[in-house]
RNA sequence: GCGCCCGUAGCUCAGCCGGAUAGAGCAGCGGCCUUCUAAGCCGCAGGCCGCAGGUUCGAGUCCUGCCGGGCGCGCCA
C-alpha cells in the first residue's frame, strides 16, 4: 500500500518535471494521528529548499498532479506542506483480499539477495546454568533469527561452547573436590572454584562412573598447594589444585573433565528446549584446536601482515584497525589465547560462505567488539561482517522485595514462576539495548494486567469463533468469503485491516533494525484494534454476506497474532 | 583517566533515516456483561522529553559541554 502511494508520488513529480536525483530524502510515510490521513509525504519540504519555493505552494501542485485513482480518496495539504493521503474503504478492503490469499505465507518475505547470516547466541561458558541474564540474550537471539528468517535471510543459529579453556579446568576440579567429599573426605573448595548445589549433583550422578578412583587423601593434596586467598592467591592456589588433579588421576583427568562438561551442556540444553530456544549447531571451541582452525587463522594473520613478537608472545595489530591497544594470540608459554580461539571461530563463519556474523553479546562484553571486527578485518578486509549487538542487563523486582540482579538467578527458577511464553515476552517486549526491569510478581500473574495474555487472548476470541460457527452448523470459505469484503466499512474494520496491512513492513523493520521489540509492540496494537473492534460490532451475525466478510477480517487477524507470536517464540492458544 | 550504553507521565517503557497537538501498559478516578470469552471495551486525569548551548524552515531524535545512573578497560575465559 505504501509501495502504491510512493508510485503515485513519483508520477506526480514526474509530471512537474521534478528529476529524480532531486529526491533526495522526499519519503512516504505512515501519518500519525487520526487527521492527517493514512500516508503523508514530505515531498515539498524537501523539495522547496533546492527549488527556492513557498513549500504549501509547491504541495497544492504535486496534489493537483496525482493522476486520477480510486483507491485515494482524497489528498490535501497540511500544515507546513505535508501531503496528506487518505485511502478509499475499497483500497483497505483489496487490501484485505490480497491479505488473505497469501494465507500462512502473509508477512514472510523472500529476498532475491538472500543474505547469509550466523546469529550466535548465549554461548555462556558451560560451567553452571544458565541465568535470568542469559535469558534476555536467549529470548532476543532466539525471536531476531526467527524474524531474519521471515524477512528473507538465510539464517543459521549457533551456540559457541567455551569447552577448552581454564574455566573448564576449574569446572573439573570444583567437581572432583565435590567427590572427594562424598567420598568422606573434609576437602576445602578453593575462593576461585565454582560454588553451588549443581556442582554437588553433578558430582553425585558422576560418582558411580568414577568410584574410587579419583579419590585421594585431601591432607596429602591440600600439602601440594600454596594457600588460596584471603591469605594467598587464590588463583595460583587453583593452578595448583587443577595440576595435582591431573598428575593424580591421569587419563581419568580427562575424563572427569569431559563428562562434568557434557552434563552442564546437557542442562543448558533442556532449560534452552523449555524455554522454546532452538540452535542449529552447538559448536565446540576444543573442535578449533583439534582440526588446526586456530593455526589456520594463525597463519593467515601473519601471511597478511598483521602479526609481530614482543617478549615471546605472538600479538595481533589490533590497534592499527581500531582497537584500543594490540591483542596477544599466542602466549610467551607457547599456549594461545581465548581471543585466538575466537578469532578462529569468526574466520570459520565467515569462511563457511557466511556474509554476516551476526553475535548476541552482554552488555558487559562491549570491550570486546572493537578487537574482533579489528581481527576480522585483518583476516578478510571485511571487519563489517562482523556485527554484535549487546543486550543489556537485567534486573529482577517482585512487588517491593527490592531489586536482586538477574545474574544470581536461574533461568529455570524464573520459569518456572512465570512460564515460557510470559517471560519471553518481557525480555521481548523492551528494547535490548535498554536495560531492563523484570517484575516477576507481573509476569507470573494469570490476569489482565498481565500484557502477553492481551494478546493470547485476542487469538482465543477468534478460535472461539469458529467453533461457534461450527456449533451452529455454518461455514465459512475463503473465496466466497472475499467477494463480500465491500460489506466491512466501519472505522473499527478500518482501522484494524490498516494494522494487519502492517506486518510485512513491521517484521522488514525489526529485521533490519535487529529489534524483535517493535514486533511486540507491533502485536500489542493489533491486538488492541481486535479487541475494539470486537466489542463493538457482533461478528456471528445473521446476514450471510456481512457475517463472511467479518469473518474473513478476524481470520487474517488471527492469521497475523498468530505468526507474530510464533516470530517471538510465543504460543498462540486456541482457547483460555 | 579512557571507552561503550542510558536519563521521556507516579512506576515500567515505546517513539521508525529530524517532521505536524510527545504515545502505550500499570497504578488513580468514572462508566459498560439477559447478545460471539469482562484475561475485554469506553472515557477522565497525568509530561521544562536530565540541564545548558549549537545546527536546522523544523530537535525527544543530530553536535558540544555539564550533571546523574549502568558497564568495560588481563599473556582470564
Amino acid at each position: 500500500m505504501k509501495a502504491y502511494i510512493e508510485t503515485t508520488l513519483n508520477r506526480a513529480l514526474d509530471t512537474l518535471g521534478v528529476p529524480p536525483d532531486a529526491r533526495e530524502g522526499v519519503v512516504v510515510e505512515h501519518s500519525r494521528g487520526t487527521g492527517h490521513g493514512d500516508f503523508a509525504t514530505n515531498a515539498a519540504l524537501v523539495l522547496a529548499r533546492s527549488e527556492k519555493r513557498n513549500p504549501r505552494e509547491l504541495a497544492a501542485q504535486i496534489v493537483r498532479a496525482l493522476p486520477a485513482s480510486d483507491d485515494i480518496e482524497k489528498a490535501g495539504v497540511a500544515g507546513p506542506g505535508f501531503v496528506n493521503f487518505f485511502l478509499s474503504p475499497g483500497a483497505w478492503q483489496s487490501e484485505l483480499g490480497r491479505i488473505l490469499d497469501a494465507g500462512d505465507e502473509y508477512g514472510r518475505q523472500k529476498s532475491d539477495a538472500n543474505l547469509r547470516i550466523l546469529v550466535e547466541f548465549v554461548s555462556a561458558n558451560p560451567t553452571g546454568p544458565l541465568h535470568v541474564g542469559h535469558g534476555r540474550g536467549a529470548a532476543y537471539g532466539d525471536s531476531l533469527a526467527r524474524i531474519l528468517e521471515a524477512a528473507g535471510c538465510g539464517v543459521h543459529t549457533e551456540y559457541y561452547v567455551n569447552d577448552a579453556g581454564r574455566q573448564a579446568d576449574i569446572l573439573a576440579v570444583s567437581v572432583w573436590v565435590a567427590l572427594l567429599e562424598l567420598a568422606g573426605e573434609r576437602p576445602r573448595l578453593p575462593e576461585a572454584a565454582y560454588p553451588g548445589e549443581y556442582i554437588k549433583q553433578t558430582a553425585g550422578k558422576l560418582r558411580e562412573a568414577f568410584g574410587e578412583t579419583v579419590v585421594h587423601p585431601w591432607k596429602d593434596i591440600a600439602a601440594a598447594l600454596p594457600s588460596d586467598a584471603p591469605e594467598g592467591d587464590k588463583e595460583a592456589h587453583v593452578n595448583a589444585l587443577i595440576e595435582e588433579a591431573k598428575t593424580r588421576l591421569g587419563k581419568d583427568y580427562e575424563s572427569l573433565r569431559r563428562d562434568a562438561l557434557a552434563m552442564q551442556v546437557e542442562g543448558i540444553q533442556a532449560t534452552l528446549k523449555r524455554f522454546n530456544v532452538h540452535f542449529d549447531r552447538w559448536f565446540s571451541e576444543s573442535s578449533l584446536v583439534a582440526d588446526g582452525a586456530i593455526e589456520h587463522a594463525l597463519t593467515r594473520l601473519s601471511d597478511r601482515g598483521h602479526t609481530y613478537e614482543e617478549e615471546g608472545a605472538l600479538w595481533l595489530e589490533t590497534s592499527a584497525l581500531g582497537d584500543a591497544k594490540d591483542r596477544v594470540l599466542r602466549r610467551g608459554d607457547g599456549t594461545t589465547t581465548y581471543f585466538a580461539s575466537d578469532v578462529a571461530y569468526h574466520l570459520d563463519k565467515l569462511e563457511r560462505g557466511h556474509d554476516i556474523a551476526l553475535d548476541v553479546w552482554g552488555a558487559d562484553h562491549h570491550g570486546y567488539v572493537a578487537r574482533v571486527r579489528a581481527a576480522v578485518e585483518a583476516l578478510t578486509g571485511r571487519g563489517e561482517a562482523f556485527e554484535a549487538q549487546l543486550i543489556q542487563f537485567v534486573t529482577l523486582t517482585s512487588g517491593r522485595m527490592g531489586k536482586r540482579s538477574g545474574n544470581f538467578v536461574t533461568l529455570d527458577s524464573l520459569l518456572d514462576e512465570a512460564g515460557t511464553d510470559a517471560t519471553r515476552f518481557f525480555y521481548l517486549a523492551r528494547s535490548h539495548d535498554q536495560h531492563l526491569e523484570f517484575d516477576v510478581k507481573l509476569a507470573q500473574q494469570r490476569s489482565n494486567d498481565n500484557p502477553v495474555y492481551y494478546l493470547q487472548y485476542a487469538h482465543a476470541r477468534i478460535a472461539s469463533l469458529w467453533r461457534q460457527l461450527k456449533e451452529k452448523g455454518l461455514d465459512w470459505n475463503r473465496s466466497s468469503a472475499r467477494r463480500q469484503l465491500s460489506r466491512l466499512g466501519t472505522n473499527h474494520e478500518l482501522t484494524l485491516i490498516k494494522h494487519i496491512a502492517r506486518f510485512p513492513e513491521t517484521i522488514s523493520a525489526a529485521a533490519a533494525d535487529r529489534a524483535p521489540h517493535q514486533l511486540a509492540h507491533y502485536l500489542g496494537e493489533v491486538a488492541q484494534a481486535f479487541h475494539a473492534n470486537y466489542n463493538s460490532e457482533t461478528i456471528l451475525v445473521e446476514d450471510d454476506a456481512v457475517r463472511s466478510a467479518r469473518l474473513a477480517l478476524a481470520s487474517a487477524t488471527q492469521g497475523v497474532i498468530a505468526s507474530g507470536l510464533a516470530l517471538l517464540g510465543i504460543s498462540a492458544p486456541e482457547r483460555m
